[in-house]
DNA sequence: TTGACATGATACCATTCAGTATCATAATAA
DNA sequence: TTATTATGATACTGAATGGTATCATGTCAA
């Protein structure tokens, strides 16, 4: 039904493209910048890009003839309101997961 | 790199797989209760419950000739793990989430 | 025991997907 | 201007994916 939040979903499924978005929350990078991080062609990474943007994970500004990927953070909220479906069944079902979240943060 | 934090987001990039993982929350069902409830053979969700279950979301508990399948939410932890990577970025929604999840742990 | 029921398993098909190769275009530098 | 650089776009390929059809197996009920 909501593609947007499909379409984020989607875009997270794939490691390259967690990799990327976990790159650029550190800074913003040029499409050759990214390329030069992976064994993969531009155009594969170019490939990501698009499947990031199309899943509003990142937004593209041009810059002369670079083209400055940027981290949409906000982008990640269709994904986490999913999970906050799950705020209900917190106490009952999910006191593991807590737990596991709290023991790796120490 | 880690294998089972891939499964999982594989597992959830399908919208027939994230509607079966909400139904499972609510109460166990079997593999025929939850072809009644979707537009397609008990092969295709038997398959999709293998893929959940290989995400480590789901249990199968087998009862007579029946299979129960539970939602298993500790799954929802490698998911929601890296998400907390951003912690930096998240807005005030993200973290409203967040802080319930913190919440319910205490 | 026998038949019906719930599931497992396999083969097959169409589509999507990740990746490469290649060529075109726009901007920068000499 | 001309060569180089950064990117866009398209066609192609092999593998994975979501789905069906079909048959086998184990379990329950009469």
């Amino acid at each position: 039904m909501n593609t947007q939040t499909q379409f984020a979903f989607r875009a997270l499924a794939d490691p390259t493209r967690r990799d990327i978005v976990r790159m650029l929350a550190s800074e913003d990078l040029t499409i050759g910048q990214l390329t030069d991080r992976f064994d993969m062609t531009r155009a594969a990474v170019k490939k990501h890009l698009t499947v990031l943007s199309d899943g509003g994970l990142i937004t593209v500004e041009a810059r002369g003839r670079e083209r400055i990927n940027r981290l949409k953070p906000q982008g990640m909220a269709p994904v986490l309101d999913w999970f906050s479906y799950f705020d209900q069944f917190w106490d009952e079902r999910l006191n593991n997961l807590k737990e596991a979240i709290e023991r790796k943060k120490k």
